[in-house]
DNA sequence: TATTGTTATACTCTATAACTATA
DNA sequence: TATAGTTATAGAGTATAACAATA
């Protein structure tokens, strides 16, 4: 049995209770795992005082510009009110610019600045050791595995929500 | 129109832009994966009005009776501040009782109500449920394959914090 | 003095919804 | 009316540190 939950209250407790069902689920793992990079890197990234969810949104903007606010809520699944608070600390410490659509001025282009794309290799390569570090302990033909494995899982679930947490 | 934004004005748009690096990670994948299968778990059990601390709470009181708060901090990765906290809310809840230990009257020992045990089998039906649901489509090697690929880098990196986010 | 558990305070992150300014 | 972005408010979760009771 695993659950003392089982045994109804004053019967006599088991001398050794099984471990707790826990460790049973794979996403208990799952969670265990990502909990510790994540963990490991947003304590790293917070040295150079910048948050996860700014460094996501920071690496969006490098891979493709004008992205928008409300453009980049959706793909961080947040909403404009919280990623308007994100774009403020970014603003505050000069990464990024916003400035009014020509075409609609209730939209607002984004932008790296300069600062931004200086850090911006420093900052990626917080995220490369960082990774490199933890799935060292994994060969090649595992790390392909796992890589796998998750983006079946992503695939199959449809999950676009980049994580940043 | 939807956006503007794709195109930033004046500027010459790259052919297509690199893929954003995020996704050369691991962590990124992992992260993404266990965000879905926490989220869903955490969203089901709120229906049930308890959090994912309050189930892992439950849970370990549920392996082993005669937990005390600060080991029960220890054991969840929090500080005994915040699993005071959470003791508060299960008592309220009328799901633990606390008792001054007969050794150390500073000491509490924490047990489950009957109400607890009676409500655990739901709580461990809906965690089994969410867990078989997001990995059905992993075959029983691919689950075993993940399985153990994550108890490798648990090991390797001595993570021990169950994860209560 | 040290330890257990609680509490006061503050901070971060987020959601909801009201608000403004445009369209 | 609808939309983009901002802001006000609230809630959850957590950490730090001071605290009372006990050892």
């Amino acid at each position: 049995m695993e659950l003392s939950a089982e045994s109804p209250p004053g019967a006599r407790r088991p001398a050794r209770q099984a471990a707790s069902p826990l460790e049973a689920h794979l996403g208990y793992w799952l969670r265990l795992v990502s909990n510790e990079v994540s963990r490991a890197f947003a304590r790293t990234l917070q040295k150079q005082n910048i948050s996860v969810a700014e460094w996501v949104a920071i690496n969006q903007l490098a891979a493709g510009a004008g992205l928008t606010p409300a453009r980049l809520a959706a793909t961080m699944g947040m909403t404009r009110g919280a990623i308007s608070k994100v774009l403020d600390k970014l603003d505050s410490k000069r990464l990024i610019s916003r400035s009014p659509s020509p075409l609609d001025s209730r939209v607002q282009l984004l932008s790296l600045t300069g600062q931004a794309r200086r850090i911006l290799p420093q900052l990626t390569s917080i995220a490369d050791d960082n990774d490199r570090h933890f799935f060292a302990a994994l060969g090649a033909n595992e790390k392909a595995a796992l890589r796998n494995l998750l983006r079946k899982l992503a695939g199959v679930h449809q999950i676009t929500r980049i994580p940043v947490e």
